[in-house]
DNA sequence: TCATTTCAATTAAACGTTTGGTTGATTGAG
DNA sequence: CTCAATCAACCAAACGTTTAATTGAAATGA
C-alpha cells in the first residue's frame, strides 16, 4: 500500500471512493493540525488540501474534533502495538533502550504530524486528547520504568531518575522531529550553515548518547 | 504556588497603572499562547486573565499579533544576552555545556511561557516570529557549535554532530519545560506513579548525561 | 438485458456562532 | 481643564456545522 499516511492520487471529478476520502482528509488533517495546532487548522485548508468538500469532514468524522481524534487514536494505536511487541523480548536493558529509542524513530517517520500533534497536547494538559488514550501514555512511560530498571539490576546502567529518561528520550525525539519545519527554513535560508539531517542518523545519535550517559562508569 | 512570573496583584477597580497592565497582559498572553496556541488563545481570555479590558490588547500593542511578538522579543532578548555572556568566558568545552544547560534552564523556569511558544514556533516554521528574531536563533546554534568544537579539539569529547547536539539540548529541555501541563495532570490523576519532579534536578540530570554521553572513552 | 429503485457519497449554499478589532463615551490623575 | 487610560457596546469577517439537493453505482425485478 505504498502511501506512507499520504495519498497523493489525484481523483477524477464526480468518481467516488469513501475509504481514499477518508485517508485523504486524515493525511492532510494530519499535516495542517501537525503545523498550525487543532484552532489553527481550518476545516476549508483540510479540506481543500484533501482535494475535497469540507462537509466530507463532518460526513465522515462527525466534525474536527473527531477527525483530530481519529488521527491520534489511530497513530497511537500503532505505536503501542510495537511497544507491547518489544516488552516481551527477552534482551539485555541497553539493546532494549536502542529499540525503544528506533521504535520512536521509526514511528515519527512513518506518521510525520505525530509528533507536533502529541507535543502540541502536552503542552495543552491533554485538552484534544480522548480519555481513552491516557492509560497508553502508562505503558510508554512504563516501558521506560523498567528498560531503566532492568539496566540497575544488571549493573549495566548506573541509577538514574525513571521519570527524566522518559521525559528525556521522549522529548530529544519528537523535538527533532517535530522541529523540522523551522530547522528546514533555518537550513534553507542559511541561517545555520548545514546540510538537512538524515533522520535514522539522528535516532542513532541519540541511542549512542543514551548508551554512553547511562553506562555506569 | 504563587505564580511563577506573574503580577497577581488586584488593582482596585478605576485605578491606573499603564505599565502595570502591560505586564499583565505579558504575563496572561505568555500563559495562554503557551496552553492554547496563537489562535487557541483568544483576547477575550487573554483580557479576562490579566483582569483588564480587552481593547487594551489593541491600545498597548496594537492587536493580539503584538502582544504574541512583544512576548517572544523580550524573553529572547533575556536569553540571548546570557548567552553572550557565556560566550567570552574563559572555562572548558565540558564546564561551558553544563553552563549553557543550566541558562536555558533558568529561562526556563524564569518565563514559564516561553519553551511552549518556541516549540509551537519550531513546529510551525516560525509562521508568527519576527524576521529579526532568526538571527538570535543561529547565535544559539553557533554557542553549541563552538562549544563541541572546542571539547573535540581539548580532547575532552568525542566527535559528534553540532546540529544534532543542538537540536537534543534544546529539545530535550524546551520539552520538559513546556510539557509540564499534561505531566502534572497525569501525575495528579494518578497514571503515572511519581511526585511532581523538581526542575533544577532535571538540569542537573541533563548535565550529569550529557556529560558522560560526551566524554571520549 | 434494461429500466427502476435505493442509498451512500458528495456538493454548494446557508446558518448561527465566535472572533479580533473598533468606536465613542467615560474616568481619573496631574 | 487636559489627556492618557479604560470601558461597554458594536461590527464585519471568519469559522465550524447543518441543510437540502444531487450524483453515481450497486441492487432489484421483469
Amino acid at each position: 500500500m505504498v502511501d506512507a499516511g499520504t495519498d497523493e492520487t489525484v481523483r477524477a471529478p464526480g468518481q467516488r471512493d469513501a475509504e481514499a476520502t477518508r485517508e485523504a482528509l486524515m493525511s492532510s488533517g494530519s499535516e495542517l493540525y501537525a503545523e498550525r495546532g487543532f484552532s489553527g487548522a481550518t476545516v476549508d485548508a483540510i479540506a481543500v488540501r484533501a482535494r475535497v468538500n469540507k462537509a466530507m469532514i463532518n460526513y465522515h468524522f462527525r466534525g474536527k474534533q473527531g477527525l483530530y481524534a481519529a488521527i491520534l487514536t489511530r497513530d497511537f494505536e500503532w505505536a503501542v502495538t510495537r511497544l507491547g511487541e518489544l516488552e516481551h523480548e527477552p534482551a539485555r536493558a541497553d539493546a532494549k533502550l536502542a529499540r525503544f529509542v528506533a521504535i520512536f524513530g521509526e514511528l515519527h517517520q512513518r506518521r510525520p504530524g505525530l509528533s507536533a500533534m502529541m507535543l502540541r497536547e502536552a503542552m495543552s494538559g491533554g485538552r484534544g486528547l480522548d480519555a481513552a488514550l491516557l492509560p497508553n501514555m502508562r505503558r510508554i512511560f512504563e516501558a521506560v520504568r523498567s528498560i531503566v530498571a532492568q539496566g540497575v539490576a544488571e549493573g549495566t546502567f548506573r541509577e538514574v531518575d525513571p521519570l527524566f529518561m522518559h521525559q528525556t528520550v521522549i522529548g530529544c525525539l519528537a523535538f527533532f522531529f517535530a522541529a523540522k519545519p523551522l530547522r528546514d527554513r533555518m537550513i534553507a535560508e542559511g541561517v545555520v550553515p548545514v546540510a538537512p539531517p538524515d533522520p535514522r542518523e539522528f535516532v542513532t545519535h541519540i541511542q549512542e548518547l543514551l548508551a554512553r550517559g547511562l553506562a555506569k562508569e
